[in-house]
DNA sequence: CCGCGTCCTTAACTTTTGTTGGAACCGGGC
DNA sequence: GCCCGGTTCCAACAAAAGTTAAGGACGCGG
């Protein structure tokens, strides 16, 4: 994938959630970004590493994770093409968790440096990046409510949701369907739950006629039956500058 | 309190987790601030409103917070004098979370207005709130962590810490013992656990000669164990300006 | 000083979730 | 085609947490 195509996604997405005029469009198309790819399951930085570059998801699926001390691992968000999911590394310069790659991907790196100068430059666009991290962040208070309050098939559910109106907005809602590259192991660190216990609610919500899960893909068998369960209201995404 | 000493307690709680020139100390005692008192247990922006000011804690302690549909609540996050807690409403418009008074409080109100004016004006300024919402960021993402892999009494001494060693750098901790003025109620809502469960916690680390829990005081027995059971990593607090 | 409301405390019981261990399935490489 | 490793799936049992209900402590206002 040439960086133009990775650079056109950035803008694209940042033009959902906030306004972006055309000479601004133009300096992120001049952002010197360094294109490399990834297997599945790997790291690309990794807690107590001190980053030097963003990394912009040109293809692929990438998760944020914590490990505690037990061992147990805690999966924080999940992103899709056109995010840059550790942007916070920019001004938090030690990494608190880990970012990796769920399917193999296509990553551009921008060095802090070009983003920091850049925003020294024009703080329009430097608000809109600021913008980007908020709605990072409440994303994560949603997924505190998520597992903190609601039971897990809801959270199943929820978690679901979120994926498919991100998805949408990059054109990769199939209909009925949609990619969610997990497996139940994953899904249960992503939910707080064991992947057993994702198991028996995997099967249950299809008993049910909700939705199916199966290979890193989910099926709605009953919108809304599964809007009702995953108890979804968008607004937290934020997803127009108006918001 | 006159907003002059507002103003210096946020000063000094910025340079702990930035540098700050002195030029720019003196920028933000000029921001205008209008300061108002609110009891305990009341709402300072509800949910769904579009915010036209942030809200600077002069005294008392806050919390945000969401309720789902099923009525659960979920605090996400404790907030102590010299604390914005709502500076994301900044560029997130809508609010997607409650912010209301734990304890009576002393709040002053700076508006949105003046706060972008002053970030046009002072680059360094802005990208220090920014990092300040970046480390609001983080201490999500490690709630949801607290709240998704760690068993309940592991949850509570984790919330306790983290309150503590925030407490500690404005010089609120006597000791071995500092405030978290909560019900065993709202300790529930804080850790995605029922109020009863909470009581079994409580009386289970108590017995075990750990922590003690009376009336919204917070009172150590034993910081070896305390710190053990916690699993507590300051790293993600970010507290010094080269993190 | 009494009464009332809120919070804390506890017990008994139910439900949800975790644990362990094993069988069935599936896809990729030889 | 067949083997291998990682998933998915499942059952039986254990532990953690939720529910309901009720008594007691405490502080506040009359």
């Amino acid at each position: 994938m040439p960086s133009d195509a990775i650079r056109a996604a950035l803008v694209e997405r940042l033009r959902i959630s906030s306004a972006i005029a055309d000479k601004d469009v133009r300096e992120i198309e001049a952002l010197p970004i360094s294109v490399r790819q990834f297997p599945a399951e790997t790291a690309v930085v990794r807690d107590g590493e001190r980053a030097t570059n963003c990394c912009l998801i040109a293809d692929g699926f990438c998760a944020r994770s914590k490990t505690i001390a037990s061992g147990k691992r805690q999966i924080l968000s999940l992103h899709i093409p056109g995010e840059i999911p550790d942007l916070m590394s920019l001004f938090l310069h030690v990494m608190d968790h880990d970012l990796s790659t769920l399917t193999p991907a296509t990553l551009g790196f921008i060095k802090h440096d070009d983003l920091q100068k850049l925003h020294r430059r024009n703080p329009d666009l430097a608000e809109m990046f600021w913008r980007d991290t908020l709605i990072d962040a409440a994303m994560f208070r949603e997924w505190i409510v998520n597992v903190g309050q609601r039971p897990a098939p809801a959270r199943l559910a929820h978690v679901m949701i979120e994926l498919r109106e991100r998805l949408r907005l990059i054109g990769r809602v199939d209909g009925d369907s949609f990619e969610m590259p997990l497996t139940q192991e994953q899904v249960g660190e992503t939910l707080g739950i064991t992947s057993v216990h994702v198991n028996r609610v995997i099967k249950q919500v299809r008993q049910d006629g909700i939705v199916e899960f199966n290979r890193g893909r989910v099926t709605v068998l009953d919108e809304r039956k599964f809007q009702e369960l995953a108890d979804f209201d968008v607004r937290y995404l934020h997803q127009s500058p108006t918001l």
